[in-house]
DNA sequence: CTTCATGGTAACCGTGTAGTTACTTAATAG
DNA sequence: CTATTAAGTAACTACACGGTTACCATGAAG
C-alpha cells in the first residue's frame, strides 16, 4: 500500500511545479526588497527552500529569473485588469486602484525597481503590457467622449496621472514617509489617502 | 618665476577640493544610472578620473560615497528650493517643478533609488530634509487659509500629490514610455506634460 | 529488471569587486 | 634645510557571489 498512500494522501516527492512556483514566489519576494542588482540568488534559493542549483535548473541564471518573475507577476496582474469589470470607469476608480496597489507592493516595487534599472528601451514583455495598456487609454477616451471625463486633455497623461498618483507613494515609501510622518504600510493612511484621491478625482471630470 | 607661474597661473599640481568634487560628480552620474548595489566603485574612480584609493582617502567606503553624493545633491536641492521666491505661490506652480525635475533627473533618479533600497526607517539628512518639507507644506497650509487651494484636504496629500505628479514620469521613465510611446527626454512631451500639470491644478483649487 | 530523462543535492570554482598595502611626491611649517 | 603631514599611485588581496561539476534518486516506458 505504499504505492498509493505515496501516489495520493503524501505529494510525491519530485514536484517540478511546486519548485517553480517556490522559486518564483521567493525570488519575487528578494527582487521587489532589493532590485535585481542587490538580490542575492543564494537568498532566493534559501527562501524557496530549494537547492540553489535547481534555480539554474529552470531559468538559466540570474536575469532569466528576475524576467520569469516579471512575466509572471505581469501576467497575473494583466489577467486581474482585464477581469476587471469593463464597463467599470477607469479614472474614477483611483481610490480602487490604490488599494489593489497597497495590497500587492511587491507588485509596484518590482515595477519600479525595473523603470529605474532599465537601460536604453527594452521592456520586458513590451508588446503585451502595451496591448493593456493601450486599451485603458481607449476606456478613458470612450470615457471623454460620453462627458465622463474632461475632453480637453490628452488621455494618455490621464493614464499617467492616475499611475504616478496611485502608484508613487508606495514605490517610495521612504518619500512618502517624509511627508506624513506616518508609514505606508499604515493603514490609516491607507484609507485617508483613498479619500483624497476619491476628492481630487474632481479634476479629471468636465 | 616659476614659483608665481605655478601659483598664479597653472592650478596646482594637488587639488584636495577639485578632486572631491570630480569624485562626488562621477559617483552622481554612477549612483543616479545603476543604483547603490549596480554602481561601481572602478567605474566611478575612472570616471572621475581619480585613483580609487583617493575614494576611499575621502569618503571612507562605497557607503560612505553614496551618503555623501546624497547629502551633497540634497544641500543643492534644498538651498535651491529655498531661494525660489517664498511668496510665490507652491501647489499651483506644479509645471514649474516638474520642468526643473527634467533638468535634474540624476536628483530624481537618485532619491528614487534611495527610497526603493531604504531598508529600514532610516533616511539620509532626515531631520534637516524633514524640515523643509515641513516648511513646504506651511506655505500650502497659508495658501489654503488664503482660499488659494481647497482647505478640505489635508496639505500633506496635496505636498504628497503634487511630487508624485512632477517626479514620477520622470523618475520611471520606462513606464511613460509604455504609456505615452514617447521618450521622457522628448522635448515635446515634457512641454505638453507641463501644460496639462497647469490644467489639472484646478482640482487643487477651491 | 533495465533504461533513460528529469528532479534533486552537496560541494566546488572563477571572477568581479570592494577594500588595502606599501610606497612616492607635493606642500607647509619650524 | 628638514621634518611632517596630506595627496596621489600602482599593485595586490580577500571574499562574496554567480555559476558549475559530479553525482544520486525517482518514476515512467519498454
Amino acid at each position: 500500500m505504499p504505492a498509493t498512500a505515496r501516489s495520493k494522501a503524501r505529494p510525491p516527492v519530485r514536484n517540478p511545479e511546486r519548485t517553480r512556483e517556490r522559486i518564483l514566489a521567493a525570488a519575487l519576494h528578494e527582487f521587489a526588497a532589493r532590485g535585481f542588482a542587490g538580490a542575492r540568488v543564494d537568498v532566493i534559493a534559501r527562501r524557496a527552500p530549494v537547492n540553489k542549483r535547481m534555480l539554474y535548473h529552470y531559468f538559466g541564471d540570474k536575469g532569466g529569473l528576475f524576467r520569469a518573475v516579471l512575466r509572471h507577476t505581469i501576467a497575473r496582474r494583466l489577467a486581474y485588469v482585464e477581469a476587471q469589470s469593463p464597463g467599470g470607469d477607469q479614472v474614477l476608480t483611483m481610490p480602487l486602484w490604490f488599494k489593489q496597489n497597497c495590497e500587492g507592493t511587491d507588485w509596484v516595487r518590482l515595477l519600479a525597481w525595473e523603470s529605474l534599472q532599465a537601460t536604453g528601451n527594452s521592456i520586458c514583455d513590451e508588446a503585451e503590457r502595451r496591448r493593456v495598456t493601450k486599451r485603458s487609454i481607449g476606456k478613458i477616451r470612450k470615457h471623454q467622449a460620453a462627458r465622463l471625463l474632461r475632453p480637453d486633455v490628452r488621455p494618455e497623461f490621464l493614464q499617467l496621472a492616475k499611475t504616478s498618483l496611485t502608484m508613487f507613494p508606495l514605490a517610495m515609501p521612504q518619500i512618502t514617509r517624509l511627508i506624513l510622518g506616518k508609514s505606508v504600510t499604515d493603514k490609516n493612511f491607507q484609507r485617508d489617502y483613498a479619500k483624497f484621491l476619491e476628492a481630487i478625482s474632481a479634476a479629471f471630470r468636465p
